[in-house]
RNA sequence: GGAGAGGUGGGUGAGUGGCUGAAACCAGUCCCCUGCUAAGGGACCGUACAGUUUAUAGCUGUACCGAGGGUUCGAAUCCCUCCCUCUCCGCCA
């Protein structure tokens, strides 16, 4: 959520940052709302003045002994007034809720402008994409010669489709691959590892931003009613890690907190129908290594670039070529003000793909939640900035193993930093 | 799942319809006194929102005692629903 204050006294410089990133504000709905609320919570509070002061005076005079009948009398009135008001008001500040809700983020100074993925702006390559002298195949293909590694079939079956069966060497890969990533992160990084439960509140979502509007990505265990109760399946560790910091007061000097979970991710995907059918790419179901970070504000930005490189280290250790783009304002999620996302090169697609985004939200997270901080000689508590990035997609990290690592012979390396997760293993055989 | 007991400010914990936004104690902040190994006195000490304002200062008001409804002129206090915690029983990995 915004700040409040920029809409009411900046509305139209904020409304041309929001267009920046493809959110058209409407500011006469939003100007007359805010007019009409202001009336009427002013109308609202002097009475409920009114009847506190006189509900006091009845009080004083019964404990008097005298007589309270006059009084009640003179109060009568005052109730239908009231809870009209309070009716009125409650409708107006619903409304501005539901338009708060819906605005994005703004992206941060020096963000690119732009409409879409096109326009993201790379901001560095590291090494260079493998040459192969002979035919890559496709994780899908390098898997079935692997004991049916990959069974996407068995999943239609037990399950339907964008889920996976994973077998042997490959699932032990993909467990080796989580393992790995959580103890760099937790031994190297600082991160302290937390385990975290896979179903969350209505609450919950609504402080990462996934609700009001983007429900249908998830998958509810229930449908969510009016009072929003029923649990959802996470669609990212993000979810709760960044939620321990709700209605919280946090000492500035416990600050950054620097957190890191392995959890499973579960995605709805709709609207994505028809697109990355094949293989592990977009799936219901994932893995992932999530890091997130609860910082001050004046050191959100410094901890994005952090963040990013403890991602980067993963792919580095791994020896994943990859490329780092920023996204501009068209491309970033609801609730970023600047996201660099992390593209491992996938051989057989020829291209980059993404398999990490990291973010700033700065206080946008923190203002739904009442996530804050205070320094000593803070008079009053402020909000803290919340971060979190991918490190990193598990499924997608194994494709970018098989894809990079694939041999002439159908066989798979093991990634040197590995092995010890594979108890020795240094390569994935096909089967005979 | 069954039975019972609870959820009050940073902590402990009073408060069963009106002068309680909330006693007391602890912790914390500030000031004073004293002077020698530790103590005495005093003040302050929740959050959000609105109005006013150059101000996220001050002032005024409103709301908040797990959440949401209800009764009432008036609710921390009474009623209903839900959530959570604890104890015992059952079940279970």
């Amino acid at each position: 959520m915004l700040d409040p204050r920029l809409l009411r006294n900046n509305i139209d410089e904020t409304a041309a940052k929001l267009k920046a990133r493809g959110f058209i504000l409407d500011v006469d709905t939003f100007k007359a709302l805010e007019e009409k609320r202001k009336t009427l919570q002013v109308q609202t509070q002097e009475l409920q003045n009114e009847r506190n002061v006189r509900s006091k005076s009845i009080g004083r005079a019964k404990a008097a002994g005298e007589d309270i009948q006059p009084l009640l009398a003179e109060v009568d009135e005052l109730g239908a007034k009231l809870s009209a008001a309070k009716g009125a008001l409650d409708e107006v500040q619903t409304s501005l809720e539901n338009l708060y809700q819906g605005i994005p983020n703004l992206p941060a100074d020096g963000v690119p402008e732009g409409k879409d993925e096109d326009d993201n702006v790379e901001v560095l390559t590291w090494s260079e994409p493998k040459s192969f002298d002979f035919d890559v195949k496709d994780h899908v293909d390098i898997a079935a010669t692997l004991d049916s590694g990959l069974d996407f079939e068995m999943a239609a079956k037990l399950t339907g489709s964008r889920f996976v069966v994973m077998n042997g060497a490959i699932a032990k890969l993909h467990r080796a691959i989580a393992q790995f990533m959580l103890d760099c992160h937790t031994q190297e990084h600082g991160y302290h590892e937390v385990y975290v439960p896979y179903l969350v509140n209505s609450d919950s979502l609504y402080g990462t931003g996934q609700l009001p509007k983007f429900g249908e990505d998830l998958f509810h265990t229930q449908p969510a009613t009016e009072e929003g109760q029923g649990l959802s399946l996470i669609p990212t560790a993000e979810v709760p890690l960044t939620n321990i910091a709700r209605d919280s007061i946090f000492n500035a000097k416990d600050l950054p907190i620097k957190m890191t979970a392995h959890t499973p991710c579960f995605r709805s995907e709709a609207g994505s129908y028809g697109r990355d059918t094949r293989g592990l790419i977009r799936q219901h179901q994932f893995d992932k290594v999530e890091m997130v970070q609860l910082v001050l504000p004046e050191d959100s930005m410094q901890a994005l670039e952090e963040l990013t490189g403890h991602a980067e280290a993963i792919l580095q250790k791994l020896e994943l070529p990859y490329r780092k783009v920023v996204l501009c304002t068209g491309d970033m999620g609801f609730g970023a003000c600047k996201t660099y996302d992390l593209e491992v090169w996938l051989p057989a697609q020829n291209t980059y793909r993404e398999i990490s985004s990291c973010s700033n939200m700065w206080d946008f997270q923190a203002r739904r939640m009442q996530a804050r901080y205070r320094k000593p000689e803070m008079k009053k508590p402020d909000l803290l900035h919340t971060l979190n990035g991918s490190g990193l997609a598990v499924g997608r990290t194994l494709v970018a193993i098989l894809e990079n690592y694939q041999q002439a012979d159908g066989s798979v390396k093991v990634p040197t930093a590995l092995v010890p997760y594979m108890h020795g293993v240094e390569l994935i055989r096909p089967k005979a």
